[in-house]
DNA sequence: AATTTCACCGGTAACGTTACCGAAAACGTC
DNA sequence: GACGTTTTCGGTAACGTTACCGGTGAAATT
C-alpha cells in the first residue's frame, strides 16, 4: 500500500511553525532566519521530504516537464539527439516526457490531442514524415506554449528550429563522388514533403549542375527512410536501361540497404558503384566496405534545441531563432574506386 | 505570453451550472443528465478544454506519469525495450518520463534523489552496471512506489523483474559453437556484479562442463559493454600463449568489436575463429561475415514490464512476479567453419 | 521615551480538480 | 394527496504548495 509522503505541513507541525515559513525556508533564504532555515532543512531531510510537483505546478502554473516528440527512438540519429537533449535537461532539472510517433501522422495527432499543456512547460518536436498538415502545432504555439522543432521541421510554423545543414551536406557529398570520378550519380531520396528531403535533393541537383552533369529523373527515387527502402530502390535502379555508377543516399540506412542489394548482385561498392550516405551512423564504419558519409551533429542538435527551448521558457519576450549546424564529410571505402 | 487555458470553472460559468456538475459530466455519466452532459462536452470542445493534470494529480494522488530509468538509449536493445514500454503506456494513457543514467552509478543516484514520487505512479528500471548498492531502490519500494526491474535487475530487491533467459541463451550459444567443431572457447563477459553477466557466464561454463571441455581462466575476460571493450579484449586474448578458436561474447557489440580486431589482424571470423554474440542487434546481419547470435526478445520485455507495472499500480495487493522470456539462436556466417 | 525601521513569522486565499453530502425537483405508489 | 424513491444538481472541503499582506517584537533612531 502506498504510504503517505511527508509534506510541508508535516514539517511545520513537527517544528511547531507555520507552513509559510517552511515553504520560504525550503526554497530561498528570503524573510527567514538562518537558524530556522537550517532547522527546517534538517527536519526535511529527516522526514525524507520530497516536494509535490503537482502542487507546485498548480500554483506556479508550470511543471518542470518538457515533452519530446520523435518519429522513432530505435535509430542512431534520434537516440543521439535525445541524449543531447537529456544532457541539458538534466543539468537544469527538467524532466523529459518522451512520445514516439512511429512516423505515423495519425498517432502524432492523437498524442498531441492528449497532451495536457497545463502541465507542460514546452515541447521539442521532430515531425512525422507524412504530416502534411501542421495546423495543430500552430495552434499550440498560438496558445503560447514554447515549441522548438529540430531535424524534421514544420516549415510554415513560426517558432525556433534547429537542423543540420542539409543543403551543403548534400552538395558536398555529391561533389565528393564527382571528385572521385563517378559521373552517373543517382539519389535515393526521402519521402516527399519534408523540408530536409527537399534540401538534400537540391544540394544534389546543384552539385550536378555546377559540374555540368546530366540530371536523370529516373535516377531520383523518393521512398521511406528504412534499410528496406534502400534495398528495393537499388533493385529498381538496376533494372533501368541506363544504370548509374554512384549513389548518394539521403541517409546511411538507405545506403546500407543499397549496399546489401549490391552484395547480393555481386556488385562491389566503391569499385563498381560508389556509395555515400548521410548521418554517420555507427554501422557505416562497421559495414564492409565501410561507408563514406556526411556526419550529422546529432548530439549538438539535441543540446542546442533543448537550450533554446529553456531560453524560450524563461525569457518573457523570446524571439524565435533558426540554427543550422554544419555536417562533415567522412571519407571511407565505399567511394574509393581503386582499392 | 502564455495564454490562459480554459478550466472547468470557465465551462461552468459559460453554462451557468456548478463546477461539480461539469466535473461529473466530463469524466463519467454518473449523477448527471444526458442533455447536461452533452452540453458540457460541447462547450468543452468549443473552449478547447484540457484537463489540468497537476490538479487531478493533486487530488487523486497520482499523475499518469511513469519514470523509466535506462543506462543508455543509443543502442538497439534499450531503445527497442523502450519502444515496447511505450506501446503499452500509450494504449493506457500513461506518460513516460525517460531518464538516462549513462551507466553511471552516481548519476543514477542523483536522478533518483531528484525524483518526485508524489507525482509518479511507478518506475521501470534497468540499473547501471556499477551500482553495487541498491538500497535506494529498496527504500522507494518500501515507500510503496510500484517498481519493475528489467534486464539488469537488482537481485536483492523485492519487486517484479522481467528478463531474458540469460543462462539458457548462453548455454545454447556455447553449445552451438561446440556443435560447429570449435573446442577452445573464450568468453568476453560483462562487468562483474551484474546478475545477467553472471548468468551468461554460468551458462557458458555449464555448457563447457557438459561437453567436458577445459575451462581456461585467462579466456574469460570481464570488461565493459561497448564495442571498444570487445576490440581490446580480443587483442588481449591473442597475446596469450594458448589462443582460443572461438569466442562467445556477452553481447553483439563486443562481438563486433572483436571481429573488427580480427579483421585488422587478418583473421577470418568463422573460418579461423568462431564468433557468437547475444542480442541480435541489426548490425549482426549487416557486418561481414554476418554474426551468429542469440536473439533477445527486447520488445517483448518492454511490453511485459510495462504491463506488469500497470497491474501493480492498479491492483491494491499485487504480488511481485518474475518473468523470464526465452531467446532464440540465430545461425549466421561467423560460426561456419567451411564457407 | 517615543517613534521609526527592520527582520522575521503567521494567516489567508488561491491554483484546478474531485469527493462527499445534502437539497431540490421529479416521479411513482398507495 | 401524502409519502417514499429516484434523479439531478450545488456547496463545501480538501489535495500540497506559494503569494501576498499584515502583524509582532526587537533594534535603531530621534
Amino acid at each position: 500500500m502506498r504510504r503517505h509522503y511527508a509534506t510541508i505541513k508535516d514539517i511545520a507541525r513537527a517544528l511547531n511553525i507555520s507552513v509559510s515559513t517552511v515553504s520560504r525556508a525550503l526554497r530561498d533564504t528570503y524573510d527567514v532566519n538562518a537558524e530556522t532555515r537550517q532547522m527546517v532543512l534538517d527536519k526535511a531531510a529527516e522526514l525524507n521530504y520530497r516536494p509535490n510537483f503537482n502542487a507546485t505546478g498548480l500554483v506556479k502554473n508550470s511543471s518542470h516537464n518538457v515533452a519530446v516528440l520523435l518519429p522513432a527512438i530505435t535509430n542512431y540519429y534520434f537516440s543521439t539527439v535525445f541524449t543531447g537533449i537529456q544532457e541539458v535537461a538534466y543539468r537544469h532539472g527538467y524532466n523529459l516526457i518522451l512520445h514516439v510517433t512511429n512516423d505515423d501522422a495519425e498517432r502524432e495527432l492523437n498524442i498531441i490531442r492528449s497532451l495536457s499543456f497545463s502541465s507542460l512547460d514546452g515541447m521539442l518536436v521532430s515531425v512525422s514524415s507524412q504530416a502534411d498538415a501542421c495546423d495543430h502545432f500552430q495552434e499550440i504555439i498560438d496558445d503560447g506554449v514554447p515549441v522548438v522543432f529540430f531535424d524534421r521541421v514544420a516549415e510554415h510554423v513560426g517558432t525556433s528550429k534547429v537542423m543540420q545543414d542539409d543543403y551543403n551536406g548534400a552538395f558536398e557529398a555529391t561533389e565528393h563522388l564527382i571528385a572521385k570520378g563517378y559521373r552517373r550519380i543517382a539519389h535515393l531520396a526521402g519521402p516527399q514533403g519534408l523540408t530536409f528531403t527537399a534540401n538534400r535533393l537540391q544540394g544534389y541537383l546543384d552539385a550536378l549542375r555546377k559540374h555540368k552533369l546530366p540530371v536523370q529523373e529516373s535516377w531520383i527515387i523518393h521512398s521511406g527512410f528504412g534499410q528496406e527502402s534502400g534495398y528495393q530502390d537499388f533493385q529498381q535502379l538496376w533494372e533501368l536501361p541506363e544504370k548509374p555508377d554512384a549513389i548518394f543516399a539521403v541517409n546511411d540506412r538507405k545506403a546500407v540497404g543499397a549496399m546489401l542489394a549490391m552484395k547480393e548482385m555481386k556488385i562491389i561498392p566503391g569499385k563498381e558503384v560508389g556509395v555515400i550516405g548521410f548521418t554517420n551512423d555507427p554501422v557505416s564504419a562497421i559495414i564492409s566496405p565501410s561507408l563514406s558519409t556526411i556526419a550529422e551533429p546529432a548530439y549538438e542538435i539535441g543540446r542546442v534545441s533543448c537550450q533554446l527551448l529553456l531560453n524560450h521558457i524563461r525569457k518573457k519576450n523570446f524571439v524565435a531563432e533558426e540554427v543550422v549546424l554544419p555536417g562533415k564529410l567522412i571519407e571511407r571505402e565505399s567511394t574509393q574506386r581503386n582499392r
